[in-house]
DNA sequence: TACTCATATCATAAAAATATAAAGTGAAGG
DNA sequence: CCTTCACTTTATATTTTTATGATATGAGTA
């Protein structure tokens, strides 16, 4: 475990790109598969450069990529540490409510 | 997973906690059990304002807790999730490194 | 070619995070 | 009670993050 400490830097990076109310939403919209930018703002309410600026962040720091079709940029997980933390957050966040 | 939505922001918030190079070593450091600060400083080189802060926030967003000895405190992880999410960042951000 | 659609980039301001220096606190020892 | 030890708190400056409005781009359509 103590060779976390020489890739702190990136390790905390990556957490970084997570660390957001706004980008959990989104990472959140794509844990059910691929989604467009149009289709991500409607189900958030996150506008335009908002969202934007945000899937820029995600893709910068690696924890998305997309594709294009035609106009329209299909955006995707792209990290396996980005699913298992989602579910680590599920598991403490979202089940444990559930119980009370 | 959608439930993540409506907790976003306590997420977000547990996530900021551990989302910082030097808090990252020092949750490596209690990893292998309770430490001092005293302890903590020498083994990440973090100044001492600076490490009493981190601690601070590290305790104020339950990430972990302390128990008092005479003048000396000690910390220790006080939340599940985080043994979890530093067992993935180990395995994305270490184990891999070593096979190249 | 002009126009619209889907999205990105740029510029800016406000808010949050971080490091550092200085001062404060509570427990123990002489 | 005065001092030291182990640590926290406060104040401040710097850097980073975030949201917003304006502008730009690239792909398809009339």
């Amino acid at each position: 475990m103590h060779a976390i400490q020489q890739n702190a830097q990136a390790a905390a990076n990556f957490l970084k790109g997570l660390a957001n109310a706004h980008r959990l939403m989104i990472l959140c919209e794509l844990a059910d598969g691929e989604k467009n930018v149009t289709a991500l703002m409607d189900a958030t309410g996150i506008a335009q450069t908002s969202m934007s600026q945000h899937l820029g962040k995600l893709k910068n720091e690696g924890l998305v990529t997309y594709r294009r079709d035609h106009r329209t940029l299909y955006y995707r997980i792209n990290h396996g540490a980005v699913t298992e933390i989602m579910g680590t957050l599920y598991r403490a966040f979202c089940e444990l409510e559930g119980s009370e």
